[in-house]
DNA sequence: TTCTGTGAATAGGTTCACAGCT
DNA sequence: AGCTGTGAACCTATTCACAGAA
């Protein structure tokens, strides 16, 4: 089984959504159907799912839900995540009230926050806890990920904490490069150059029509 | 001037942000100090600068000021965005507060709901509107970027009055691909994606530590 | 005929390595 | 010596085009 690249994991999760979003008394789907939906071209549609395992078969195109519980396999889908979120300022609320994250599974167990004054809160049902015992929590029982929403001064100082209470995988929103060691895994969600890259387009015909 | 990649876009961003928080009395900054700050090569930087023209002075580096000013121009920083959000949720809510669009120049200049409860609200001193009156406000007088929070169901809906209003970019928020015309920008961000690629990583050493 | 699987070709992005200023 | 600018090499991703199974 092949690499997997980074772009190819995008679409995997864009694919599932569509396969997952097709009436159930269809059984199959071609690669060029996937492209129309997805936004792009049926060979890059197969050559993605051909990166772990050709099960399509010729003249009819893929099984939806084989290929659907295919792709929740190779994204680790099939199993429940452990999630906790740092910094209950209003991103942080966003998230912890977004439903699409239970329903992938990833189930937001405990939020932390430093503002005495939001301590004990609770955040439909979940009582906000102070950041001060996030370590100890974390080596208490551990998580699987966890969501940064503080501001960016407090950021790698919970990334620190976390790494040392044993997580692995950090989803983050303040706009700053984290510090980490290799096995733990960062992306960061910057919404300020998410517009900046629309400036950019806007400015000049630029990067063209991306979705 | 060549074609920018945007992925050199993405680094702009950051390399602009790190060259804001240079002290101010260091004048210079070498290829290789943007690089471990960003978390790249020293080369990346180098060619990543050299797409609009070369102005480094060799031996010494980059003048900090003329380059921060050189990335605004690129990035379309110079002026000043006129933007609206429709979908008054939480998510809506946290983009309206985020102080890091104001500083950048996007200014939220309206918000727009459909449920009429929410209507009238204030949002630091933004008034709620009616999304009926959208496509005809834009009209009245035009807004530069759009940003989409609602739920996905209502995401295209919103989508077609923003392209008939003229809008040219849009942030969507939606876990769905919008059809638009051809010369409209649309950036969509995926939360659910984002914590499934952490999965990915999760499940098998993957992508490996991406920054 | 339809639609996948895949080698080959192409395009695009990144890294190397070094010439040339300061 | 220090550090940029840049051709060339390299690597990765996408597209082409067609053989082969249903």
């Amino acid at each position: 089984m092949r690499k997997i690249s980074e772009s190819t994991v995008r679409r995997l999760s864009l694919y599932l959504r569509f396969l997952e979003q097709c009436a159930p008394q269809k059984i199959t789907i071609s690669s060029d159907e996937l492209a129309r939906l997805g936004g792009t071209t049926s060979a890059q549609v197969r050559r993605d799912l051909l990166a772990f395992g050709s099960f399509g078969r010729r003249g009819i195109g893929y099984p939806i839900n084989d290929l659907a519980s295919r792709i929740r396999g190779i994204l680790g889908l099939q199993r429940q995540y452990k999630v906790v979120l740092i910094g209950a300022g209003r991103m942080g609320s966003a998230l912890v009230h977004y439903p699409g994250f239970r329903e992938r599974g990833f189930n937001i167990t405990a939020v932390y926050e430093r503002d005495p004054k939001q301590i004990g809160v609770r955040w439909s049902g979940l009582r906000i806890r102070d950041v001060g015992s996030l370590e100890r929590d974390l080596k208490r029982d551990s998580v699987d990920i966890a969501i940064i929403t503080t501001p960016v001064e407090a950021a790698q100082d919970v990334a620190g904490k976390l790494v040392r209470g044993g997580v692995k995988a950090i989803l983050n929103f303040a706009p700053t490069k984290l510090a980490v060691p290799e096995d733990v895994v960062v992306r960061t969600v910057n919404m300020a150059a998410e517009l900046e890259s629309l400036s950019f387009s806007l400015a000049r015909g630029g990067i063209g029509h991306r979705e």
